[in-house]
DNA sequence: CATGAATGAGTCTTCATTCAT
DNA sequence: CATGAATGAAGACTCATTCAT
């Protein structure tokens, strides 16, 4: 890695911590710089301007989120029947998430709460996330309905609302307000608790 | 004196509008008196400083909330049994806060998005108001399940936040990203579908 | 006493306890007028502004001192002769400062301590006082001399500031700094000091 | 860091012949930066606040007021005797005095007039300096006594502020008010009439 | 690449003063 | 005479950004 990559990171790491302790107008660049121990000037190296720097942020998480959570499944795009199976997927979506959720809690406090409130400048960002992960909830959803396993006169703007809205508001619950650690065994029995939860409110059977 | 709170009432009116809009740190305190047609200094005689207009209006939206939801409690407390009854309960509550959520969108705007990115200083009082609200949907499950309308085994924590994760989360997508305005038809066939979703994810019959 | 003039003096005892406490630019109009019981209006129907409530009680205070300590002097006129005499004259001028800056320390505060840094529209006024003070001084040396109390060869300008000096900065410390309350017999003790001090100074004999 | 260090000691230097000229309650900020030639915000990096401007001047006069007249006490620390050593101590102190007050008269204002008025958080600072002055003359009439040039009867509270009292007053007299722009020579002379007066006071013999 | 001194537009806030009631 | 709501000019201070070294 180059010394310049490593300097970028480095100030992306710090502008993550100091972002999710003060949110984007608290922050100043000062602090990021400081903590990084670089010089004020080095950062505008890095990027345009404080906004780029957050921005920046918000589009890794996207990526993030994106190698985390969405991109298995394809190990799941098989027709194959069987409700068990159907279960065992949305249990696999709340594990995943909740996993990228608990590893970076700085992360997790900027998506779910700093990256909300924000200037209405980064919502178009914030909004692709959403949708990104609103599209996989419905895709799911109606893929559960050709399978016979989610009832068809289901409101799917709705459901996948209240879906996402309970899954979001826990794993908020969780890792920002409580700010709890939790061990892999935890999470699964957590996650079997979401699952039964989610699975009655789509009526799964 | 009366004059004194008429202008304290608009310039708070104002500021909810500018706040809505523009977001805690974006809304210059000129932005709220240009509007209120007042001069600079006018303001500081009824708030201390913008922090103070800010948490004035987060402080009247729970009295606003434990008006408009919470109050009527006691007419469902007497202990008449039936499911009917019970989805009876929870129908209301969810028409009450779509009520409340639409009314008034500038204040659903900063109750469900500003409020929460927002400097740690007004997290008390958003705390406080999730805390009211966690508090009543927890006793209401708890009633359920007296009743025998919900399951014992149900993790209360995890339900609840589901519970209050999908009910804000689809306010918020009706009423703050789509600005949706809404007839009492229209909200009533909502609430519906929000009562089968709730219903269904507490397990109630 | 008509009501109007006694508003008028009660605002001005006012003034002079928070000018005293506060120095003339930290104490706010609002202040005097909220210790007088009276609304923020009244006061600017008997005093043009700020300036001119300061002024006024300056203004008063060389009044003040002239009836004190100045007025006296003619008992002391004749030319009656003998040191004795002239030691006497002295030690009655110390007294009657003493009880001048004794009997009222919030003036006492503002003519040795707040009235000094002021603004320098002030100053005609302060340099009027310490004039009227000063000229006095000079007239009781030159008496002496005449009489042949005091050598001729004492350099008038240098000596009468060394006595002035020496005065005021006694009646500061007792009387600012420690805010010392004093009786009438402590204060004779002091005085007795003071006349020997002052005496040596200018070589009375 | 050889520039910022430029910087801060020429603002340093405007902010003296402003708040001299001014006091510090008209100064402006913006005056002093105006002066020096440099943007608004440039201050701000190497003071905190305008009070911080105006008590580094006055902690830094302290330190210069030590070099200038107390550091040099040791040459007199021997135990010779004779009353002309005495009277030669005095004429020292005297003269570093006179030099000290009339080598900056921006400074001599600030310790001699803005200095006395200003709001009380300054006091401790004013009052320190003060301290200082007054136990270096205290420490100085004791040597007295206990060489037999001083009477042993003198009280020493009164005396010192007495001796303080009229060496402020003169030379306030003659660098703020009249501000004199003295010779050597004739400093010398003022400060020989000085001598004579404060032996005089102090029944050195 | 890194530095950190300098910039200055932008904001909040204060407070003496006015004036309609 | 008294009131107190309203005014708005004025001033301190912040902080993202630039640029010469």
């Amino acid at each position: 890695m180059k010394k310049g990559e490593k300097t970028r990171g480095k100030l992306l790491k710090c502008a993550e911590k100091v972002f999710s302790q003060k949110g984007y107008y608290e922050t100043q660049v000062s602090d990021i710089v400081k903590m990084g121990g670089v010089a004020k000037g080095t950062i505008y190296q890095y990027f345009k301007n404080k906004r780029d720097i957050f921005s920046t942020l918000l589009e890794q998480y996207i990526r993030d989120w994106e190698n985390a959570v969405a991109l298995d499944m394809k190990d799941y795009m098989g027709d194959r029947p069987g409700i068990e199976y159907a279960i065992d997927f949305l249990r696999h979506r709340l594990q995943k998430t909740a996993f990228f959720f608990s590893e970076n809690q700085d992360r997790t406090n900027i998506i779910l709460r700093i990256g909300i409130g924000v200037n209405e400048e980064f919502e178009p960002i914030m909004r692709k996330f959403e949708g990104k992960i609103l599209r996989v909830i419905m895709h799911d959803i109606v893929l559960g309905q050709k399978q016979g396993h989610i009832p068809q006169n289901i409101n799917l703007e709705m459901a996948s609302n209240a879906v996402i809205g309970a899954i979001f508001r826990i794993n908020y619950y969780l890792f920002v307000i409580n700010k709890r650690t939790i061990s892999k065994i935890d999470i699964n029995s957590l996650v079997e608790e979401g699952v039964r939860l989610m699975s009655n409110t789509l009526q799964m059977k």
